[in-house]
DNA sequence: CGCGCCCTTGACCAGACTCAATATTAGTGG
DNA sequence: CCACTAATATTGAGTCTGGTCAAGGGCGCG
């Protein structure tokens, strides 16, 4: 066992492990994906991996597709606690049961991780990693359910689609003054409502605001286009409006 | 290292990890605590122990009192993410600066842990299973703050303060009929509406509307008997009013 | 006793929700 | 390929919950 062996030099640790640690951790994943032929299942768009309160026999890993997590009360009312991208886990529970709903938004490729299969050390490391980042996406997205207005809501679930844009050392539009993005909306509005805590009908409505004063436009329905992606970063309130990066 | 060596033939998992493998975990915790004498540090009540943006240099352990985390936005709204209990480690990562304000809410006692001191296999899983617990409390937060109403948002914060009440599971009331439950908010009114997602004034009004309507009552300001908790858990918006549990 | 802080209450307002009608899109079968 | 249908999205009108602003009350502490 190299873990316990590595030396960590560095004085202020990246997060919980440091480089050289995440590059082990990721090794040792990828070492166990290898040996243990595990399960890798495809599903469709809209299916139920899991539901609320059913055993939870094992952990999931996306590596295709985009998947929610939701919770529903007993009147009905849903919230979508979490939108899962490619490399994200899922399926870990401190209880013995999942806490919330698992449901595929577009055709999914997914692993199926036994939980015996996961006493390895280096991938305690792994799944920590993961955690961690989890962890601060929902400090975020509790801001902007408790706090934000429903365009900042809005605006900031665009700015999600624009990588290295609106984040902490945001570089800021390119040098030829090209300021625009391009993606397609893998929810419906309903969903993007469940997830924003707001309703159908509010969604739509601010869309159409935001595409009639001009800061994005519709190829169709669910292909967005933000015509100036600092002015909506401006308009999800995480940026103070006199720190313009531009 | 016993680590790998442990058997596992628990045809379902207490979710990531056996029960003995918990016990296991705990003792590498408790170990590495004895060994290193790490520095105990007092807070006073309404102390920060480190900003938003500040180089994560450590992580803590709440011995003692009550913590919060919480987020401000530019404009200066505040959203109170998380708030601990002794037990509950904080300040753990996945980037190299905390990514939110942690302060007391009492006074306490916080174990200082440098990440160098983390490197032990052991001291991985009792993270991960603080991790665990702590997203499942943020999923049901995220409930709260998209989908609750104030009255629906208050029941559920003060049901926080009864324990083996209004979970999975619950109990319903003692065999006497006697159904009541008192306890000190260590918590402002400001700081409460600020982790509810709702104003100081709202938050005010629905505690004075639930003592009116006598399934509150209040000691001091910060003192508070819950008369009937089952009328209170139904108050939550979790729990189905036909299924009552008395 | 008086000051300051926190909490409560009231009146009014606004943003988001509800309900309802209509428009658009996607999917299906002739 | 087009017509038809079902599902999804948009828009409007009216309502209501919770926010805002402002004033007053209570309590602890010097």
């Amino acid at each position: 066992m190299a873990y316990l062996d590595m030396q960590h030099n560095e004085p202020c640790g990246a997060g919980l492990l440091s480089h050289n640690a995440l590059a082990d951790q990721k090794r040792g994943w990828d070492d166990l994906i290898a040996q243990s032929r595990m399960k890798v299942h495809a599903y469709a768009a809209h299916e139920v991996i899991f539901y609320e309160g059913d055993p939870a026999h094992r952990i999931y890993e996306l590596l295709e597709g985009s998947i929610m997590l939701y919770k529903l009360l007993p009147d009905g009312r849903r919230q979508v606690v979490e939108v899962l991208q490619p490399g994200n886990l899922f399926g870990l529970q401190a209880d013995e049961v999942y806490d919330c709903v698992a449901e595929t938004l577009t055709a999914c490729q997914v692993r199926m991780i036994e939980h015996r299969e996961l006493r390895e050390v280096a991938v305690q490391s792994h799944i920590n990693q993961c955690m961690l980042t989890q962890i601060q996406a929902m400090h975020e997205h509790a801001v902007l359910l408790g706090r934000k207005s429903a365009v900042e809501r809005v605006s900031s679930f665009f700015m999600r689609f624009v990588p290295n844009r609106g984040v902490y050392g945001c570089l800021g539009p390119r040098e030829d003054g090209e300021d625009s993005s391009t993606f397609t909306l893998a929810m419906t509005r309903q969903e993007i409502a469940d997830y924003l805590g707001l309703t159908i009908e509010t969604v739509s409505r601010v869309i159409s605001n935001m595409r009639r004063q001009g800061v994005i436009q519709l190829e169709k329905q669910d292909r967005v286009r933000l015509v100036n992606i600092c002015k909506i970063c401006q308009m999800t309130g995480t940026r103070d409006k006199d720190t313009e990066d531009f």
